[in-house]
DNA sequence: GATTTATGAATGAACATTCATTCATAAATC
DNA sequence: GATTTATGAATGAATGTTCATTCATAAATC
C-alpha cells in the first residue's frame, strides 16, 4: 500500500514547474491530429481517446479548446526559438549567426513536422486573434541584434527589418515545406546552395565564403 | 408576373462560356465568408443568404461543399496565372520577365486580397488530396521557360527549379502576407528594392538594372 | 399535363461543453 | 492510530447547438 503511489518522486530531474499530470499527453495527442486532420478534425472527443485520457480532464486543463490550440502555439514557438539558438554565441560575425539560424531553423523543423504543420496552418488560420497575431510578430532579441550589426556594419542592406526578414524566413519555410510534404528532397550542397543565395538577397555585397 | 424574372438578360456582356445562372454568386460569396471566417465558418445556410440562393441551389451546382471548394481553388489558380502573365512577352529577357512576373503577382494579390487569404488558407489545409497537390503544385508554361532560359543564358543559380522557386515565391508571398495583414507597409522604393534583393538570390551575377 | 428545375424545412450526425456523481486522499476527531 | 468527515480532482453520459445534406413539394417550362 505503500509503494502504490510514487507519483510524487518519480518526477525528479525534469524540467522546472511540473506541469499537472496529463497536460503534457493532451498537448501532444493535440499536436498529432491536428497536423494529421487540421483543427476542426481533431475533435475533443478524439483528443481524449488519444491523449487517453476522459474528456472532461482536457477540460480541467484548458477553458476551451481555443485555449488549448492557443498554448500549444505558445510552446511551440518558444521550442523553435530555443531550437534556433543551439550553439549561439553573441560575437559570431553577422554571416556566421546567418548561417546558425538558419540551419538551426531548416533542421529543427525538418525534424519536427508535426510543430511546423501545426505552426502553419495556426499561422495561416482566420482566427488569430490580435494576441495571437502579436505573438507571431514577436522577433527574438537575437534575431534583432542581428539585423542591427548587420546594418550597422554594413553587412546588410539598408532595408526595413521586414522585409530583410521575409527574404529569409519566405525561402526557408517554402523548402521546409517542400521537404516535409516530400515534394523535393534537398541535398546537403542544394541546401548550402539555398541559404548563401538567401544569403545573396540581404547581404549588401556579394560574399564567398 | 412576367417582370419578376429577367435574370436571363442582365448577363449580357460577360466572360465567355456562360455559367449556369447563381455559379458566380456562390462562388463570390464563398470567397467572402471564406476569408473572413473560415472554411469552418463558411456554412452553406450562411452561405446561401450571402449569395441571396436558397440551400438546395447550391448543391444542384456543386456536389458538395468540399467540390465547391476546390472549384473556387481552380478558378483563383486560373486567374491568378492570368494576372501575373499580363503584359508577358516571350522575347523579353530573363531579368525584365522576372520583374513582370514579381511585379504582377504582388499587385494581383494586394488588389485581390481575398483571393490571397482563400488560397493560403487552401494551400495549407491539410484536406488537400492528391488532386489539389498536383494543382497546386503546378508552374505555367512561361515560368518553366523562364527558368530554362535562365539556366541556358547564364542568369540563374544552376540550382534546381524548386530552389529558386522557392527563392521567389517565398519571400513574395511573406511581402504580400503582411501587407494584406497590415503588419506592415512597403512604399514603391522597398518593393522595388525588395524585388531587386529577391533577383540577387537567383541571379547568376550580381547585376545592376 | 408532363417533365424539369427550384426550394427550404426537415434530418440526423457530429460537435464542444457541462455538471452531477464518484472516490482517493487529507483533515479532523476521538 | 483508528475512525469519521470533508474536500475537490476526475469522470463521461447528457445537453443543446450547429452543420452538410436530402427530398417532398412547388414553380417553371416545354
Amino acid at each position: 500500500m505503500s509503494a502504490a503511489k510514487t507519483q510524487k518522486d518519480n518526477k525528479a530531474g525534469t524540467k522546472s514547474a511540473k506541469p499537472r499530470p496529463g497536460r503534457t499527453e493532451i498537448l501532444s495527442a493535440a499536436l498529432d491530429l491536428i497536423s494529421d486532420y487540421g483543427f476542426h478534425g481533431a475533435s475533443m472527443a478524439l483528443l481524449a481517446k488519444t491523449a487517453k485520457v476522459p474528456v472532461g480532464t482536457i477540460y480541467r486543463h484548458f477553458a476551451s479548446k481555443e485555449e488549448l490550440i492557443h498554448a500549444l502555439y505558445v510552446e511551440m514557438k518558444q521550442e523553435r526559438f530555443d531550437a534556433m539558438l543551439k550553439g549561439y554565441k553573441s560575437d559570431a560575425t553577422v554571416r556566421e549567426r546567418f548561417d546558425l539560424f538558419w540551419i538551426n531553423t531548416y533542421d529543427y523543423c525538418l525534424s519536427h513536422p508535426r510543430e511546423f504543420i501545426f505552426s502553419e496552418q495556426y499561422a495561416y488560420s482566420p482566427f488569430l486573434d490580435d494576441a495571437s497575431k502579436a505573438i507571431h510578430a514577436v522577433m527574438s532579441p537575437e534575431i534583432v541584434q542581428f539585423f542591427e550589426d548587420g546594418y550597422r556594419d554594413g553587412h546588410l542592406k539598408p532595408l526595413p527589418p521586414q522585409i530583410l526578414f521575409s527574404l529569409i524566413s519566405g525561402p526557408l519555410n517554402a523548402l521546409v515545406r517542400r521537404a516535409i510534404a516530400r515534394i523535393a528532397t534537398f541535398s546537403k550542397d542544394d541546401l548550402d546552395s539555398a541559404r548563401s543565395a538567401c544569403w545573396d538577397a540581404i547581404a549588401l555585397r556579394p560574399t564567398k565564403l
